[in-house]
DNA sequence: ATTATTTATTGACACGTTTCAATGAATACG
DNA sequence: CGTATTCATTGAAACGTGTCAATAAATAAT
């Protein structure tokens, strides 16, 4: 139905070879030529069709873009960073979301393949390897979102988890906090499995007795289950460190219906610092990593790879995240000693 | 680089036809013949190729969604609901972010026109008609977002926002309040003057005074900003009622920063009713609407439109939005009558 | 055994572009 | 004036699929 090249040559009098040539490079058609063939281009509102366009030249100008959960404001912000970066460079982006669901991401993998896409930005879910594999076996570009390539066979843009958790424990060591739950996702998570490391790493050191509470999933729904274990435990402990915002919402939310104050009954401190920490019912402490800019780099240096047709140098930027300490960390000795259930009605 | 179907047939030794066939109506394929050729096609990897495929058939299946601002969890929501809906139907989704600027809008359209989207879900920003002709002139399918279509010349999903706005001012005229600011949009927001209508109706019937502070952009710095105007009018309201809940936000933050004490000192009620309201330092009241149920039910009625090769019957549907009380409002009788404007250090 | 019917496969063409060697027209040079 | 040289334009081929009339082979009906 739409209008084709064809058209606008048969109406302008002229090839089809020259109204390519006013489409992509008008310097070499003579000025009279030009003015002719684009007036009947408006009249005949043709738009060129871009898999004509690149069925012939072989490249596409769009990419993927895969995340776990865009429900998450940190995925919110990562994907508004790609976004930009892909706008700037006038590639038109793909929304595949995940669900942190493996089968799903690779499912969405063939659909980005079939579009030909230049390239995809993954923040992977579970088995990393495998979809950077398929991807690349395509060679189609990569760059990892959030996740640190190994081989460096890959660009990726992280944060370094590993420091992310030692800073969020060694927070609440300086807080004299000796008794800690480290609510996190399953060994399938990079990201978490390395800031477990940093955790452990600072736990040990600071003489901080550990309590592990693995999730398969990390929102604010599994946040509030982890709640009721936490307050379930032989022992309670005086600081709790979420694996993410979400969960720490959650977490919160829970904490507070059944009537524990935080920080007074107990600290608690998430990761990601979104957007909501500051305004959440106390103030959220959290562990900043730079979201849009995590996105916007990938996206730039996907781009890249995909444009440089000589060499393309991989590179793997790390960012380092930083302590945002609020209200719902405190010190030990702020704790209330008497723990009253009963104010729940305050 | 990819294999194509060409290279496929060669190696199977059937012709270029029979291998469309086996993609396309495996059940006409010889049982050995199929059985030979899917065995070629994963020897080699081959992926089919989107472009080439729909640029002879002359449709896609892929779909834009145009959003304001992703940033935005009522936005956030609508997406996942629309990316669902498209996934469940095999259709892939752009994702476009218009960032509230009608030019940046109508750049979208056109890269959208020549990926040659099947459809485009649109939540509007200012001139809704222009973007909708638009499309429709180039014969693409369309939904609104949203936003209530007039001339039933296409699908629309939205939710009754001048019932939206009377509930909530109902509400707080309800709880005794009399001086009632409504920080709002732009006149060019079809939504908020919608709301506006909402508002003014009730307003007028139960003798509410109403101070209205109209804004170009809604989100949470804005809303700090519109926080400080409303404590620097003549005569303090005993309650304000935000357009959306990203303001609300904002108002609350600030509101708090100088002290004053939600509800105790002033009532705020947002809309959209987002997956952090509840969680805010003071539980938000606000006007919940069904956003991922906007997004799905639009996407389906999109694809619905697109694949009906028929008579399509265009259809409004209309959410209803509910009212959804918090603690952030109260009752004018509960409210502080001495206000310490030196309690901040609290 | 011949004809009609069904079943499986073929191969050329079309989709809407870009590209590029070839052509023709106009201008510059000796 | 004849020959290079530049400038604009042409038209056909190619990109990788889907479609469809045509064909070949196998089976059923007479």
């Amino acid at each position: 139905m739409p209008s084709s090249l064809r058209d606008v040559a048969r109406k302008a009098k002229v090839s089809t070879g020259t109204v390519s040539n006013v489409l992509n490079r008008p310097e070499i058609v003579a000025p009279e030529t030009l003015a002719r063939v684009r007036k009947v281009i408006d009249e005949l509102k043709f738009v060129p069709n871009g898999f004509a366009r690149h069925l012939r030249s072989g490249q596409s100008r769009t990419i993927g873009l895969i995340i776990p959960d865009i429900t998450n404001p940190f995925y919110t912000e990562v994907a508004r960073g790609a976004e930009d970066a892909a706008n700037k460079h006038d590639y038109a982006v793909f929304l595949c979301i995940s669900d942190t669901d493996g089968a799903k991401e690779t499912s969405y993998i063939g659909v980005l393949l079939e579009q030909r896409v230049r390239g995809v930005l993954i923040a992977p879910t579970d088995d990393a390897h495998k979809s950077v594999e398929l991807l690349r076996s395509h060679h189609v570009g990569v760059a990892l979102l959030d996740h640190k390539s190994v081989g460096s066979q890959e660009c990726s843009v992280s944060v370094d988890h590993v420091r992310g958790g030692e800073i969020a424990i060694q927070h609440l060591a300086d807080l004299g906090h000796k008794e800690i739950v480290w609510i996190t996702g399953s060994e399938d998570y990079r990201q978490c499995v390395d800031r477990g490391i940093g955790v452990a790493n600072i736990a040990e050191r600071a003489g901080v007795e550990l309590t592990i509470i693995p999730l398969k999933i990390l929102n604010t729904s599994t946040g509030e289950e982890a709640a009721k274990k936490v307050m379930a435990l032989e022992k309670r402990p005086t600081a709790i460190f979420c694996a993410n915002d979400m969960l720490a919402f959650g977490v919160m939310r829970e904490l507070l219906r059944m009537g524990i104050k935080v920080p007074q009954d107990i600290s608690l401190i998430g990761y990601d610092d979104i957007y909501f920490a500051p305004t959440a019912a106390v103030p959220l402490s959290s562990i900043f990593q730079p979201a849009y800019q995590l996105g916007f780099t990938a996206a730039e240096l996907l781009i890249s790879e995909c444009e440089d047709t000589g060499e393309h140098q991989h590179k793997q930027i790390v960012f380092d995240p930083e302590l945002v300490a609020r209200s719902s960390t405190a010190h030990v000795s702020t704790m209330r000693t008497v723990r009253v259930m009963e104010d729940i009605s305050a």
